[in-house]
DNA sequence: TGACTTCTGGTCAAGATGACTATATGATGT
DNA sequence: ACATCATATAGTCATCTTGACCAGAAGTCA
């Protein structure tokens, strides 16, 4: 009754960017996925990642699969949920660990395509190898989850932003009309978003102001009021490059 | 620069108890450690935990972690992290998927405690080997922050219970007064709790009512309304034998 | 110039929350 | 038997939060 064989650890991360879906018209949930090219599930699409590099981070290896499949950096990376059933996996078993990542939309589109890489609408996925349909299920749920008590929704935007623009990532990721004035109002009052003093130019009506990601509004992540992340500060990519319009 | 050891897997769980702590006279969290016997950190105190059975699984591996150690089953467990940092321990690398549990405080009494086996008040531990005083006070900030917004302060009790005593449960977790009146106006409008009709006689005061848990208020964990638990269901163990006074 | 659209500041009512007051009810001691 | 005591439990009040909604501001466009 002894099985010789130990578990290997993988490393899988759930890639979420924002794009406009032609079916609805809005912006709605994106994620990328990898066709299996081995015989556990061989031409199934399943969620990007590999085993564990035993001389890697487990955030570094959930970058790189992320950075190897779709060539973008995740402007958000946190760990999600350890999945180690016996039953997950035909054959010797896996234990996963799994992360989630939220990448700026704009680089989105630019991401690397190909014949075994593609992007799906997360509340559209064909049926995925392993457990993968249920793992972006809980990783949903913790998007959704988190989006109303944190915040993350700028990770899908670039370095400035109109409130519209931050509105329409929670409207997309909660799926349901947000009142502009009350949540502007929500905002302000938690202070996570600073005034440029610009305004975008250009739009067919009064030019909204821009902002941008308050950094020093501590990210209140983790146990204490220890400024220092918890259990491991999740990845918080700070931009560089401004480029808005007078 | 190829590490040939491929990285190992170990299960450790941190154990939630109430009792009562003679130094401040109120009740607090305790949790058993056990003592190091091998060479890393031989002779420090460290969690309860061990290596992945391969044919285990995960919960199950915790589960039993936490009767060997000390002979309880837990009234509550769910996975709390994945630490796999490269150097959280010397030597080889190792990756613990570390699991968080609440056991009932009457019974943390019975439970077995030896040379190696140990309960310590959560706020005032000794140095503890790897990086487990990390761990530890991660899983605290879990278990503080779940117990306002979620239903399980009654894993610390019995099967039924006063309002009074489940307030002791959260002041404990805490660590601050609530408002009797405030703090069952509450707990009364969430539905978590029912009356069993009985009440709790002895006291040298008004007899104070007896609850039961709600186990058919959906627990609300995971992802959609789907009565499923995510990813894995929580465990929740349901008490066999009532024993209340009149 | 006027129509149109979104931005943005403000009001109002309903509900949640914390502080606090007052009465209920059994055990205990004399 | 009765007063005392300690907690149980009901209710009040002011404050804060949240959703619904109204209205003026400020650009583009025909």
């Amino acid at each position: 009754m002894t099985d010789p064989r130990p578990p290997v650890l993988a490393v899988s991360t759930v890639i979420f960017a924002l794009r406009p879906d032609a079916e609805s018209g809005f912006m709605t949930l994106w994620l990328p996925l990898v066709r299996r090219t081995r015989d556990p599930y061989l031409g199934l699409w399943a969620l990007p990642g590999g085993w564990l590099p035993p001389e890697e981070e487990l955030s570094a290896a959930a970058a790189s699969t992320l950075r190897e499949t779709t060539g973008l950096s995740p402007k958000y990376l946190e760990q999600l949920y350890t999945f180690g059933d016996l039953s997950r996996s035909p054959g010797s078993r896996v234990v996963s660990i799994v992360y989630w990542a939220l990448v700026q939309s704009t680089e989105a589109d630019l991401a690397a395509v190909d014949e075994n890489v593609q992007w799906f609408p997360a509340d559209r996925l064909p049926e995925l190898a392993f457990d993968h349909n249920h793992i972006v299920e809980y990783a949903l749920w913790r998007l959704r989850t988190k989006v109303e008590y944190s915040r993350i929704a700028h990770a899908f935007l670039g370095e400035t932003f109109t409130l519209a623009q931050l509105r329409d990532v929670h409207e997309a990721v909660l799926r349901r009309a947000l009142d502009p004035a009350n949540f502007r109002r929500m905002i302000e009052s938690t202070g996570t978003v600073v005034d440029t003093g610009l305004r975008l130019a250009g739009v067919p009506h009064r030019p909204p102001r821009l902002y941008r990601y308050n950094d020093s509004h501590s990210l209140a992540e983790g146990p204490l009021g220890s400024a220092v992340g918890w259990p491991e500060t999740p990845l918080q990519s700070t931009p560089h490059s401004p480029r808005s319009t007078t």
